[in-house]
Formats: C-alpha cells, sequence, structure tokens
DNA sequence: GGTTCTAGAACC
DNA sequence: GGTTCTAGAACC
C-alpha cells in the first residue's frame, strides 16, 4: 500500500511533541538537586533571638554557682568548665534538689542535650581510672558570664532523612515524568520514521515516474526531430 | 537549498538508536528496585551455627553464678533475670575483676549490645527511687541453662542506610543514563524530522515536476493529434 | 570485639 | 521539655 498521497497533515502529526519538551526536563535544575542530596553532616544551631533559657541550664547555673554545693559541683580554676567532685554523694544530695530523679545518666543526658560535652579525663592511659573524674564544658557555659546562657539551645533532632525523604519522592517523580517523556518521544519517533519511510519510497517512485517521463519525452522529441529535421 | 539527493545513507543514520534502547532503560527491573528503598524497620539476629560464645556472655555467666559475687550480683528467684544490688560495691569490687574498666554505664552498654533488657522497677510511680533496682533479662540468660548461651549474638547494626546509598547511587547512574539517552533520541528525532521535511519538500518538488511534464506530455498529444488527426 | 561519649526515641 | 532505656559511632 505505498499510497502516494501524502497529505500535509499527516506529517503536521509527526511534530506533535517538540524537543523543547525534552530538554526541558532533564535540564540543570535537576543535578542541582541530586547533588544536594548528599547528606548533610551535623546540624549547627545558630542562636537568634534571646528566648526563654530552658529550665535545665537555668537549674544547671544555680547549682553549680551555689556555694553551698561546692563539695559536690563546682566550676573549675579556669572557669570554663564544672567539675562533679563525687558523682556518688552528688546523685544523693544535689540532682534530687534540682531534678525529678537522682539519675545520674539521665543528668548527663540532658547536659548532651544542650551542647555539653564531656572533658577526657588526663588519666585516659590507665586501665581503670580509680579517681573518677566528671567535668563538662559548654562553649556557653562560663563562670561569670549569665548571659552566654541565652546561646545555649537544645539540640535538634539530626533529622537528616526528612530531607531526604523529599528530595526522594521528588527524584522518583522525576523518574516518571521522564519515563512517560520517554515513552511520547518514542512514539513521535516511530511515527516520523514510519512517515519517512513512505516518504522515501513515495520519492523514489516518482523518481522513477519521472525517469519514465522523461525517457518518453526524450523518444518523442527525438521522433519529432526526426520528421521534421533541423 | 531543497537537494533532491536525499540518499539512502542519510536515512539510515536516522535510525541509528532505536527505540528499544529507550524502553529497556525504564522497565519493570527499576520500579521494583525502587519500591525495595523503602525502609526496612529492624534488625532480626537468626541464631544458627552455634559458634564462638562472647567473652561478656561468659563473664558475665561466670560473675553471676560466682557465689563469691552473691553480695553483689546474683539470680533472681525465679531464675530469668539477675540483679546488681548495690550500683557503687559492684562498680569498685567486681566490674575491674571481669572487664578492662568499672564504669557500670559501659557495662550496660554491653547487656543492651548483646540483647539484655532492663526490668522496669515496679516503684515507677514514685518521683525519686531512694532504693536503686537494676535488674536485666535476656530470654537466653536462665539460671542453670548454660547450653542458652549459644544463642546470644552480639545486635548487628541496623544499617538500613547502607542498602540505601547504594539503591541510591544506583539511581543517581540511572538517571544520568536516561538523561544521556533522552539527549540522544532528541537528536535523532531532530534530524529524522529535517530529513522528513526534505523530503516532504522533495516530493512536492517532484509532483511539481511530474505535473510539467504531464502537461508538456499532454499538450505535445494534443498537438500530434491535431497533426495525425484519428 | 570492648569502651566511651553522645544521640534516638518512647514515654511521661 | 524531662526522664529513661537503648543504639550509634568513634576510638581503642
Amino acid at each position: 500500500m505505498l499510497s502516494n498521497e501524502i497529505t500535509s497533515n499527516e506529517l503536521a502529526t509527526a511534530q506533535t511533541h517538540d524537543g523543547d519538551t525534552i530538554s526541558g526536563n532533564i535540564s540543570s535544575g535537576n543535578s542541582k538537586s541530586l547533588t544536594a542530596l548528599k547528606k548533610t553532616n551535623k546540624k549547627k544551631p545558630l542562636p537568634s533571638v534571646p528566648l526563654k533559657r530552658p529550665a535545665f541550664v537555668v537549674k544547671l547555673w544555680k547549682m553549680v554557682n551555689d556555694p553551698s554545693n561546692d563539695h559536690y559541683i563546682s566550676w573549675m580554676a579556669k572557669g570554663d568548665a564544672f567539675q562533679v567532685k563525687d558523682r556518688e554523694s552528688f546523685m544523693k544530695y544535689v540532682l534530687p534538689k534540682y531534678f525529678k530523679h537522682n539519675n545520674f545518666a539521665s543528668f548527663v543526658r540532658q547536659l548532651n542535650m544542650y551542647g555539653w560535652h564531656k572533658i577526657q579525663d588526663v588519666n585516659s592511659g590507665a586501665l581503670v581510672q580509680t579517681d573518677e573524674v566528671w567535668q563538662f564544658e559548654n562553649p556557653n557555659f562560663l563562670k561569670g558570664r549569665e548571659d552566654l546562657l541565652d546561646n545555649i539551645v537544645r539540640n535538634k533532632p539530626a533529622r537528616e532523612n526528612e530531607e531526604e525523604e523529599v528530595d526522594f519522592k521528588h527524584l522518583l517523580t522525576q523518574l516518571e515524568q521522564m519515563k512517560r517523556n520517554q515513552m511520547l518521544i518514542s512514539e513521535d519517533l516511530k511515527r516520523v520514521r514510519q512517515d519517512n519511510e513512505m516518504l522515501w519510497k513515495e520519492n523514489f517512485i516518482a523518481r522513477e515516474r519521472h525517469k519514465i517521463q522523461s525517457e518518453t519525452l526524450d523518444k518523442i522529441m527525438r521522433f519529432l526531430a526526426s520528421i521534421y529535421g533541423n
């Protein structure tokens, strides 16, 4: 069925989805968000407006500064850290005065939650430390600098996953979109190819027809020339 | 430049990247691995062959069963858990005999690592427990059942992230590949369309040429007929 | 694999 | 937001 009736209408359908749609969906915007998917390491609390001080921070400040607690907990000489001198007594006599528990681990959990870090024991090499050392420091917890307490905030959960989830869904959406696009393009390509093949064949036929016509004309011209001479 | 010399070679180049490549890259295989990316919840240790017992488990077994430790740590009456009676003394006199430390938190960390769970204090309602209770149980740690120790294994890290990372990189690779593919297909489509347009124009010209030739032939035939009559 | 410090998460 | 139990991760 090599129809030689190829209408311009048929050719038009072959251009339904144009190339811009393709390149538009795989533009630079994507690769940027993709590299952003790499996990960020940690949170970095940027204190902005001085809000209400957390209860724990206030209690700890009072605890460390109260002279009556000096036997159990007190500032280090440099004033940049505090020390729990005898954990057992501290747990028994001090903790309950400020908190709803006497659990040292819970106390440490709160310290970590608000940015304190334990200071490594200098006797770190010894196998078993006979003298327990519990020192904690926080860049915003300095002797005599109550003002700095405003900078101490509770650590937010790191939740790198949430952003990742979002980006992940985004990725999936894009993939689906690209999939659909490839389908459409692929169909276009198929249709254009069919048109193309048909056109090529029609062209071949036209050329053949032209050749035959030309030969006929040639014969006629030669015939006429032989009759009328020149 | 409406060249009427369109060779079959030119048409062949328009079919370089064929449709199979497209559908192949977006086949069902991908969507399967995508759904597999949803996070799995937790690990489930399935003890199989009885391997060498972990040092910690053996040490704890000896510790709890040694009558000389009875004052510090011992089985509960039912034999399904053990109790640390006085944490402070336990830390000082028992822990160093078995481990390289006298840190109760480290001891608890190991317990958790090997599947022990703390038994909730019955006085859980009280605000501050004066009597510390530290009881731990493990389904495979029962009085007189040394054989069960073989079932106690160190908890594997949950690492859902590792697989996710792999799949994630895989995904990115695929996306990049699809991107390149779309580029190539898109170029193909463009080229085929140009060929198509050229062919269409050539066809138009051929048709015009044919028409003129036909008219010429018609005239000649009419001329000849007028001369030779019929 | 053990030890230590810190964080996650559930429950309050 | 506090408290508790458990897990992650780095370092040994």
